[in-house]
DNA sequence: ATACCTGCAAAGTGTTTGCAATTGT
DNA sequence: ACAATTGCAAACACTTTGCAGGTAT
């Protein structure tokens, strides 16, 4: 359909890429022998309606919020799904908990931790990527993309004096 | 004393460091208003014997085997004082434990952490050192020494075909 | 029909905290 | 002497798990 906008949302980011995604997530199911139940539709829903990272308490919240009830168990044994399928990458930024994001969101990007308040960065930059490939050929290790992560001081809590 | 050589141990790494950092933790807490106590003592001792990633438990029990008791409590609570100090840091490699590593053995050095196994590995690389201040610097953010992680897969894991 | 799923509550893990007794300065 | 410190156990925050009843295929 030329000269028709792909559909966006707020990020830029295409919604076709959730199609595609709810696609390989029925997919991945299938290939297991589970099932796609009210709860897991939900949950996917949810997960890749928010762009950004997201808890498992937050999502429980969001859908109880609009009148789905899910359990937390069941939120986190569908993230635990997620991850397995590749759709949802699960970052652990030193805090207690583990946060997740969509695998596939827009550029591939690592993060910057700040140790003072834990707000998560992302940033993008091709030359620590390569130096990243680089050095974990030479320690003959297999990087995750998405997931490096630098810690320090943000702007904020430089600002505030932490 | 020339051509008398400086205490080491088997990493190679200078006691006389040790000493460095034993005066600079007595004054430490002498400028808070804080006591050297047996305690605390030992717990410095504990993690400054170890060259690698110890977690709270690991110097629990180091220090019951050799006969010094000390609770979990004051473990947590003295490694915190390490930590202020800048004398330790804390790395949360992604499991929901903390490990601790001296600050200042050795090179500055930055950690590949295997998502399979949860093994640490250290690394060091000038460029990527290079490439990470300047990432930090375009996004107005402080990098912390030593605590920059990498996550993927260790050869050792790849062999096994986890 | 029969695996698979869910929610609940209980258990688990690593860490923090309140408090009464103790100790370093 | 007196504030700081300790150990204990309870509290905590987050996550996982066993199980009885419910559900998708």
């Amino acid at each position: 359909m030329p000269g028709r906008k792909k559909p966006r949302d707020k990020d830029g980011e295409s919604t076709l890429a959730y199609e595609d995604e709810k696609v390989s997530f029925e997919a991945f199911l299938k290939s297991r022998g589970l099932k796609l139940t009210g709860q897991r539709k939900a949950i996917f829903r949810e997960v890749f309606r928010i762009h950004g990272h997201v808890d498992a308490d937050d999502i429980v919240a969001n859908l109880r919020r609009s009148g789905e009830k899910v359990s937390r168990a069941t939120v986190y044994r569908t993230l635990e799904l997620l991850v397995d399928a590749e759709l949802v990458k699960a970052v652990r930024p030193g805090t207690s908990q583990t946060y997740y994001e969509h695998a596939h969101s827009g550029e591939h990007h690592d993060h910057l931790v700040c140790v003072k308040c834990s707000r998560i960065f992302e940033f993008y930059s091709p030359e620590i990527e390569e130096t990243q490939v680089r050095v974990c050929r030479e320690q003959n290790f297999i990087p995750n993309r998405h997931t490096m992560i630098i810690y320090g001081t943000c702007r904020n809590c430089r600002r505030k004096g932490k």
